[in-house]
DNA sequence: CTTCGTTATGTTGATTAATGAATAACGGTG
DNA sequence: CACCGTTATTCATTAATCAACATAACGAAG
């Protein structure tokens, strides 16, 4: 009668120092990000607000010791915005990060057979 | 120097029908009207205002085709909350999930060794 | 030294969420 | 049938969040 309505959903990011790192959304500008090296464009993509898309990323480049993304202004292109080793290392983490939630989650689901 | 400042943190609920069920702020709710039988005791206890505790129960009750929480009002006490054996049920299952949940977490938490 | 499109930053307004006050409704008990 | 403390519900105010606009700063290329 019920059981099948009842899903077990969630969500996991990465903090550092007990402060929110990366979540669903910066992970998401990151790799739009990476695809179009703009931080206008990637945030126009997804519909995040230029201003919010540069807040984010710049707490990201102060939360650790290392940068994320490098954003220069100027030049022909008007400027340019380039994800790093290390953001690449996150992106690859948070991802496997994510597979194994999700798997987790329909497995717990799946407990919920005699609730 | 800088891994062991990541960590792996989240939250999971529990939908019913694609729509939110029952998470943490829910489930401390329902210990404390088990714990003292009264809706406004136990919002005022962990600093909820009584309307939103009032609707997160109402919420739950309307959900499912089962009650979660039984509310009375009048008669010598006022009225009385009280846990139904499905609320209690929710609890078990809420509560080993959660479990299950923070072993994950800190499962992934040690993988992040090679960030 | 002008042009260009981007990054960088402040400010205002709008939308939404949450809080608290106030009050009606209820029904055992005496 | 009056009392009591709780449940039930409305309403206005506040708080917090977010979106949008405006504009300065920048630097390579021509």
């Amino acid at each position: 009668m019920c059981k099948e309505n009842f899903s077990i959903v969630g969500r996991i990011w990465i903090n550092c120092n007990d402060d929110s790192f990366i979540g669903n959304g910066k992970i998401e500008l990151l790799e739009r990000i990476k695809q179009l090296g703009s931080l206008r464009k990637a945030a126009a993509e997804m519909k995040m607000s230029y201003r919010q898309a540069w807040i984010n990323i710049d707490k990201m480049n102060k939360a650790s010791n290392k940068q994320v993304v490098i954003l220069k202004r100027g030049g022909r292109e008007g400027g340019i915005a380039q994800i790093t080793e290390f953001g690449e290392k996150i992106l690859i983490t948070y991802k496997n990060l994510q597979s194994d939630f999700e798997v987790f989650l329909t497995e717990q689901t799946k407990k919920l057979n005699d609730i």
